[in-house]
DNA sequence: CAATTACGCTACTCCTCAGTAGCGTAATTG
DNA sequence: CAATTACGCTACTGAGGAGTAGCGTAATTG
């Protein structure tokens, strides 16, 4: 072991009772952050460790000084994105729709630019590396589809939307992120909030309360 | 210039009346062809043309004898994809649900599983190059979408669907190709043929008929 | 204070991959 | 036949990027 300090939970390296100078970790935020940025906005392969140390000032030594390889930063860059603030109490503003609306317009990860652009890039890397692509999946795609799928749920327990729709929801759970990921990609069209409110009031309001299922 | 026949408007070279031996054009169908097997696979960036030049028994030379770089290439292999034969002739099965379905069965690029997986690969690599975005883009994105887009207005020009959804159409007509690229893309489950029925009937059918617009 | 360990820095190794050079051979034209 | 040009092959150059080594310095503990 070059290091003193063991591996931690988290991917990054345990503070313990050494002498000598202790890891700085108030950085590591801003690294993981910075991190995330990168995977935004190239594709993962043309993420460097170089590109990060510059723009986070630290040397890349202390990058793979706290994490030992690129994936592994990289992996507790997803991690770090944690569940939405929905998740935990689900928007209340009275209609689906509103909640809807409120879950687009949440300011988590910095602002619905930022978190869509890294959405779209993370749903990129996903290709990219099997590792990545399973924390991806059940860290952030999973849940946070799952807060859609659980305002759907919530409306029809409400009396919202008929209960006959509910086989609807897990596919339509998926369609706001899909679309959205599509649209970032594409580089056709902004993902604007006019493009979510059309989504919602053209596509997922009617597909769930448009006529029974076949 | 080191070749005697210059550049052709398709990406490859044209065939001139010289003396020596000609190309063997025979084998350029099959290498664009590989080409989108390997985009399908893996990230733009891991598509090495030492790859294409093995699964195809030709030497890396002869390739770049064709084309000048590994982006005219797969922009050639992109160009071969072509639009879909329901393009020229729209399915008529008697209903919107049986065209949609016909156009999901399709056999166009080898039958479903390649297409979608070549589609798929596809959306991922426009995020690697502008260039190879655009072509993806304007030659098989949209293309591709308006197949369904004209599905739907002929729907309501047959009635089958009121006028007034008219304006969900352009978003309707991504939401299948979103859908399918995002299944593909995480690895979760299989973008089979019950996918698709469910995604039909489930979203896109309700999404149509649904309440009129707010 | 001494010992220890992280930091930034420079420089390095190793590997992959785009693209090229040169050669001997195969397939054409005239 | 000679001339020409594509082919496969091997070998190469050059760039980029993961990961490492070693040094001088900074920040801790005791």
């Amino acid at each position: 072991m070059t290091s003193a300090t063991p591996p931690d939970i988290l991917g990054a390296r345990q503070a313990g009772a050494h002498p000598g100078r202790p890891y700085d970790r108030s950085s590591d935020p801003a690294i993981l952050s910075v991190a995330l940025d990168l995977l935004a906005d190239r594709p993962y392969e043309r993420v460097t460790l170089d590109a990060v140390a510059t723009l986070t000032g630290r040397a890349k030594t202390t990058l793979y000084r706290r994490w030992a390889t690129k994936d592994e930063l990289l992996l507790a860059a997803i991690r770090s994105v944690g569940h939405p603030p929905e998740a935990a109490s689900l928007p209340d503003s009275g209609s689906l729709r509103g909640d809807l609306l409120a879950v687009i317009d949440s300011p988590w990860l910095g602002g619905a630019e930022r978190r869509l652009a890294v959405f779209a890039g993370l749903a990129s890397a996903a290709r990219s590396s099997e590792l990545l692509a399973q924390a991806i999946r059940l860290e952030v795609a999973d849940p946070y589809a799952d807060v859609y799928r659980r305002l759907f749920e919530r409306a029809i327990e409400r009396g919202e939307v008929p209960r006959d729709r509910r086989a609807r929801i897990p596919l339509l759970a998926e369609v706001i992120p899909a679309m959205s990921d599509r649209r970032m990609s594409s580089g056709t069209a902004p993902a604007d909030r006019d493009f979510f409110v059309s989504l919602v009031d053209g596509i997922v309001l009617p597909a769930l309360l448009g006529v029974p299922a076949a």
